[in-house]
DNA sequence: CGGTGGTGACAATACAGATTGTCACTTCCC
DNA sequence: GGGAAGTGACAATCTGTATTGTCACCACCG
C-alpha cells in the first residue's frame, strides 16, 4: 500500500498544500471567467492567473468543466449560507427585503463572481445546466422560505419566476456597471416580490 | 467594374439563390443549436444540416457568431411582431394575458427556437450579450406597452425583472419538457405580471 | 551530505474546428 | 457545341487548446 508520505514542505503538509493550490485555482478561475467568459477561458489562462502550472490543474480537477461546477457551487453555497445567516436575525416580514439587499450587495462587492456566474454560465453543457437548475431552486427555496415540494405547481413556477426576476434585475444592473443605487434595485425587485410574500405568508400560516 | 452577372441557374437568379441558401443555413442553425447548443455547433454541422458546403456559409456570414446573432434577431423579430398583432385585436386589460398565452404557446410550438434562444445563448461573447440586452428591452417594451425611456428608473427595472420572470418560467417549463399545462404557466406568470399591469395602466392614464 | 519527494518550466502529442483552396462536374448562355 | 459561371466534395492549412510527459533544480529528512 502506498501510504501518503505527508512530508512537510515550506511548513505545510501535503494535503494542506494541495488544498491551497486548489483554492488558488478556484479563485483564479473566478477572475478569468469573469474577464473572458468561461467559453474563452483556457486551462492555461487559469493556471497562469493562479501562478501554477497545468500539472496542478489536473491534480485537482479532471477537466475544465468540473472546475466550473466546483467554483459555481462553492460560490452558491457561500452566498446561500450567508443570506440564511442574515435572515435568521430578522423578523419574517423583513425577510425578502433582507435577502434582496444582501444579495445585491454581495454581487456589487464581488463583481467578478457576479459576472462569472450570472452572465457567463448558461449553455455550457448538460451538467452545468442541471447544476443551474438546482441553484435556481435552491435560491427559490430561500426566498419563499420553504421546500419547493410543498408548493402547488403554480406557486412553484411563481417562485421560479421570482428568482428569474431578481436575477435579471441583477444582470441588468451588472451590465450597466452597477450604476443604479442599490436601494432602487432592491425596491424594484421587492415590488415583484410582493407576490412571493403572499406565498410565503400562506405557508407560514399553514 | 465587376458587374454582377446575374446568370440564371435552375430557374433562379443569383441573388435569389443566395438568399435561399442563407435561409437554409439559418433554419439549419436553429435546429443544430437547439440540439447541441451553440457552443458545440460547428460550422460544418450547420452546413451538413442545411445540405450545403462551408463555402456557402462564408458567402452569407463572416463567422459563426454573426450567424447566431442573425438567427436570434430574426427569431425575435418574428416573435415580437406576431405578439404585437395578437395584442392589437384585444382589449388593453387582456393585453398581458394575451402576450403570455401566445408567447408560451409559440415556445411550445417551436421548441427548437425555445431551446436555441433561451437556453443556449448567454455568455457567448460581448456582442451576443449586448444583443440579448436589446432583446430583453424590446420584450419589456412590448409587455408594458411603452418605450422604456418613458419609465422611471425603478419601473424600468421592474419591467426588466418581469421579463426575467417570464423567461425563467419558460426555461423551467422547457427543462421539464413542457409538462405543465400552458394555462398554469400563464397563470403563474400573470401573478407576477400584476405589478406590470400597474405600470402599464399608469402609463395609459398619463 | 545524499537521496527522494516536490516543484516549475516547458516540450511533445493529440485533436478539433475555422477558413481557404483545389478540382472535376453541371448547367447555362451564345 | 463550347466556354464560363455555378456547384459539391473534399483536401490543405492554420490555429488553439487539452492533456501528458520530460528534465533540471530545490527543500526536506535522516
Amino acid at each position: 500500500m502506498a501510504q501518503t508520505t505527508e512530508r512537510r514542505w515550506r511548513g505545510r503538509g501535503a494535503d494542506e498544500r494541495k488544498a491551497e493550490r486548489r483554492a488558488l485555482l478556484m479563485a483564479a478561475a473566478v477572475k478569468v471567467y469573469s474577464e473572458r467568459g468561461f467559453r474563452h477561458s483556457s486551462v492555461k489562462a487559469v493556471c497562469d492567473e493562479a501562478g501554477l502550472t497545468e500539472r496542478y490543474f489536473y491534480e485537482s480537477f479532471t477537466n475544465s468543466e468540473e472546475m466550473l461546477v466546483a467554483v459555481a457551487s462553492a460560490s452558491l453555497e457561500q452566498m446561500v449560507s450567508e443570506l440564511q445567516a442574515k435572515c435568521a436575525a430578522v423578523s419574517p416580514d423583513k425577510r425578502l427585503q433582507t435577502i434582496l439587499f444582501h444579495y445585491y450587495g454581495m454581487l456589487r462587492e464581488q463583481p467578478a463572481h457576479a459576472r462569472a456566474f450570472l452572465v457567463e454560465i448558461r449553455g455550457i453543457s448538460p451538467i452545468v445546466d442541471a447544476y443551474l437548475e438546482t441553484a435556481t431552486e435552491r435560491f427559490a427555496e430561500l426566498v419563499v422560505n420553504s421546500p419547493l415540494s410543498r408548493l402547488s405547481r403554480t406557486d412553484r413556477m411563481v417562485a421560479i419566476g421570482a428568482v428569474g426576476a431578481i436575477v435579471h434585475i441583477a444582470l441588468d444592473w451588472i451590465l450597466n456597471d452597477f450604476s443604479a443605487p442599490i436601494d432602487d434595485v432592491v425596491q424594484a425587485a421587492e415590488k415583484l416580490g410582493t407576490i412571493i410574500d403572499g406565498i410565503e405568508k400562506a405557508i407560514r400560516v399553514a
